[in-house]
DNA sequence: AGCACGCCGACT
DNA sequence: GTCGGCGTGCTC
């Protein structure tokens, strides 16, 4: 008996089906989708293969299988074969691409340990073979990776000298990541001491990370050290100490379980609903074809969904519901939630590895049928496919940008098809792709015009930043925006500021001759820290003091530039000291529910105004918030991409949509230095379909996505010549295996924006093209050829 | 990528 | 005569 088998080794030098001959012992067990333990290469080095296939022939050269790793497989035939489509468009390798649709914490490597035999007689032995014996002996055991890292090279061959005498022996495993329950926090022995006078004057970090553990209460140390810019050596000395103590904290199965709301079942439908519904129940019977809902926020799409599930669970069938970010989608999960109960699995990155893997196995048992998570959760092991919704199927979030570079919306695309499942693809602001295909009828379009409640979308005004530093207004909020804030405190309504920035400033320049700090590692900006007065790069995580005079120049017109939440907040006090402020960025909501304290309290303390980033601008619905300001538009307008305008429109309509959502109209005002902008006008009117038609027009005059595919090719390493040389050289290469393709257009490779990351240098080029099959095996061909260097092609990134 | 093999100069 | 440095080529 033979099988084929993908071997995960992590380069596409190997990335093939290999054959081996299956041991009797196996022949019974052996099944497709199965993991199993296999030797592989020159030094039959131990590794987790897939199998692929079995057939019964039977060759004596093949090298054998260990091991047989489950007694189920873990991947049925229809992943391995979306795992094979995904390998094809996204330039990764058939393991890799196989690996998204393992539970998290599946064992994808064998570990290999060296155990010393005390009993061994002595033998002849080089110097090195002593020295590594002479290790394992006074370790006990080590792992192959710890002896490799301490002796510098490849010790292979010594460890089998030294097992074949007997005097080690090797032990292997692939055991999967323990299924942790608990997770160890931190916080405060007491909360309410003053902490002051017992910790020394400079103790920083320990200040720090008192003060942030009496906002969090409890954190975990990875996430303490981050936001307190400080080592776990810190921490240690706070326990030390007896300031902080660790808890094992279970970690709940449900998290969201104790946050049900009642949902009333009666819900009558509006009639735009109905007949949306009816569209998605007609197209079940009909050969595969998407449904594209365009709804406008607040027109009640979630209960579409709910409606369309129920149906599909009736009929015995699964479903998935992507959305961007499950954090900032906690209302809609909440429905979820009530309407289905433990029929809900939801998957999302706080889980741990143990909590991740229980709801994988209940997935594919079949107890949980609706799969509710992030871009990754496309990949859940559902059986018998209904139906997959993606809300917000606009949003950047589905593409990944690390690892297998994949399109979320595109394999939910390419699984229902093969599940012959629906696809609702739902957002206020389609992509502008989307769009197009609906409109070419390769999607059915639906459309949602009206909000539920029969409110009419929010009175908009943009206001013009120029004009008002003109009339001598230095502040972040215009008159018009200072005076709606006003009036909302009067009549005690609430107001949600947003600003597209994090941190309290976020790089540092010298005001006299321009001089910006770089992180040296990675060249981009530093950012600057106000509570230690650090510069920080989020990068690499380098750290530095900041400096009083500039290193260029020596003038001490040197300060952090640009405008974060923080300081927002400080003179939103000033000019508003009456009002109740609440802060929600990236450094306020760390914790698992952090994020919904923080707006639980927003809606329960009726805190007068809500300031914060992009997550302000999703999925809330609060009754009371009748104002949105904008407080800096070009922000994202100016971003220089291809989709900037789009990101522009689309963030927008999203924050007006939050104003306005209870009986009472909303309001939004848009602050802008570029207000004669179309994309701007066209978004304080909330006309999409005059966006798309202007947007169109330029797509197509200067061939971008939907009329061609990007692809951004990038190559990294440690020698910056290299990089250039090998960069350079693909890039002609490419445009010559491409030169008959139409349309066709090839840039020259350049360095990255960011040209150095962890000292790596990386150069990239990028072409416009339509892309097919032939033209994936023409890049990935060329760039196989690279040695030394890391090439990464990305189909469609996000930003380019 | 890892690893082994093989060729060459250095050292006992 | 062996040890170990790095270039080359293969992985069922």
């Amino acid at each position: 008996m033979i099988a084929k088998i993908v071997v995960d080794a992590k380069t596409s030098f190997v990335d093939k089906i290999f054959s081996y001959s299956v041991p009797e012992e196996f022949e019974n067990e052996i099944q497709t989708g199965q993991r199993v333990e296999v030797p592989f290469g020159n030094g039959d080095k131990r590794r987790v293969g897939y199998v692929a296939a079995i057939s019964a022939e039977s060759d004596d050269s093949l090298k054998q299988i260990i091991s047989i790793i489950d007694q189920q497989p873990l991947l049925d035939r229809q992943s391995m074969v979306e795992a094979y489509w995904i390998k094809n468009r996204y330039f990764c390798t058939f393991a890799s691409a196989l690996k998204l649709f393992l539970p998290c914490g599946a064992a994808t490597e064998v570990k290999e340990t060296v155990v010393f035999c005390p009993d061994a007689k002595d033998g002849k032995l080089t110097k090195l073979q002593r020295d590594i014996l002479e290790f394992v002996k006074e370790k006990g055991s080590v792992s192959y990776d710890r002896i490799k890292d301490r002796f510098g090279k490849s010790v292979r061959s010594e460890i089998k000298t030294l097992a074949a005498k007997k005097m080690v022996y090797v032990s292997y495993s692939s055991e999967d990541n323990a299924k942790t329950k608990f997770l160890t926090v931190l916080s405060l022995a007491d909360k309410n001491a003053d902490y002051e006078n017992i910790l020394r004057k400079n103790a920083s970090s320990q200040r720090r990370i008192i003060n942030i553990l009496k906002q969090c209460e409890f954190l975990s140390i990875p996430d303490l050290c981050m936001f307190a810019g400080c080592t776990p050596g810190a921490i240690k000395s706070l326990e030390e100490k007896n300031i902080i103590v660790r808890h094992q904290t279970e970690v709940t199965r449900q998290p969201y379980k104790s946050q049900q709301i009642s949902e009333n079942d009666a819900f009558s439908l509006t009639n735009e609903q109905k007949s949306v519904l009816n569209v998605i129940e007609s197209a079940a019977e009909k050969p595969f074809k998407p449904i594209l809902l365009r709804g406008v926020t607040g027109s009640g799409k979630t209960e579409v969904y709910i409606r369309a599930i129920e149906k599909t669970l009736e009929n015995g069938k699964s479903a998935i519901v992507l959305v961007p970010e499950i954090s900032l989608t906690h209302q809609m999960v909440s429905r979820f939630l009530a309407r289905f109960g433990n029929r809900v699995a939801l998957l999302h990155s706080k889980l741990s590895y143990g909590e991740r893997f229980d709801e994988w196995s209940r997935i594919k048992k079949g107890d949980a049928k609706v799969v509710i998570g992030a871009r990754s959760a496309v990949f859940a092991p559902c059986q018998d496919l209904g139906i997959i919704v993606v809300d917000e199927e606009h949003e950047e979030h589905y593409k990944s940008e690390s690892g297998v570079r994949y399109d979320a919306c595109e394999v939910a695309m390419y699984r229902a098809k093969n599940a012959d499942a629906m696809l609702l693809l739902s957002s206020a602001t389609p992509s502008v792709e989307s769009y197009f295909r609906a409109k070419n009828g390769d999607y059915t379009l639906c459309e949602m015009n009206k909000r539920y409640n029969g409110v009419d979308m929010p009175q908009t005004e943009i206001v013009d930043m120029r004009a008002e530093l003109k009339s001598g207004n230095k502040s972040p909020f215009s008159e018009a925006l200072k005076r709606e804030i006003r009036d909302n405190l009067e009549r005690g309504e609430q107001t949600i500021l947003f600003l597209n920035r994090r941190g309290y400033s976020t790089f540092v320049s010298c005001r006299s001759c321009g001089y910006v700090e770089m992180c040296e590692n990675c060249n981009i900006s530093m950012t600057y820290h106000r509570f230690d007065n650090s510069l920080l790069c989020h990068y690499c995580g380098k750290k530095k003091k900041m400096m009083t005079v500039c290193p260029q120049c020596g003038s001490e017109a040197i300060r952090g530039f640009g405008t974060g939440t923080q300081k927002i907040e400080e003179k939103l006090k000033e000019e508003f000291p009456e009002a109740g402020v609440i802060r929600m960025d990236v450094d306020t909501t760390s914790g698992k529910n952090s994020h919904q304290q923080v707006l639980d309290k927003f809606e329960n303390e009726k805190i007068d105004i809500l300031l914060g980033t992009q997550m302000v601008s999703k999925g809330l619905d609060f009754k009371n918030v009748t104002l949105v300001g904008v407080l800096a538009a070009d922000q994202i307008l100016n971003m220089g991409d291809y989709k900037a305008a789009e990101r522009t429109f689309n963030m927008i309509t999203q924050v007006c949509g939050r104003s306005g959502r209870g009986d009472k109209r909303g309001r939004a005002v848009i602050q802008t230095y570029m207000p004669d902008n179309l994309t701007l006008k066209l978004s304080s009117k909330h006309d999409y379909t005059g966006f798309y038609d202007e947007e169109i027009k330029l797509r197509r005059a200067l061939s971008y996505p939907p009329y061609c595919d990007i692809i951004n090719v990038t190559l990294s390493g440690q020698d910056e010549k290299e990089v250039k040389t090998a960069a350079l050289q693909m890039y002609s290469d490419i445009s010559e295996a491409l030169a008959g393709e139409k349309p066709l257009s090839i840039y020259k490779a350049t360095p990255c924006h960011i040209d150095k990351i962890k000292n790596k240098y990386r150069w990239h080029f990028w072409l416009k093209c339509v892309y097919n099959k032939e033209i994936h095996d023409i890049i990935s061909e060329i760039a196989e050829k690279e040695k030394n260097i890391t090439v990464t092609v990305d189909l469609n990134p996000v930003s380019v």
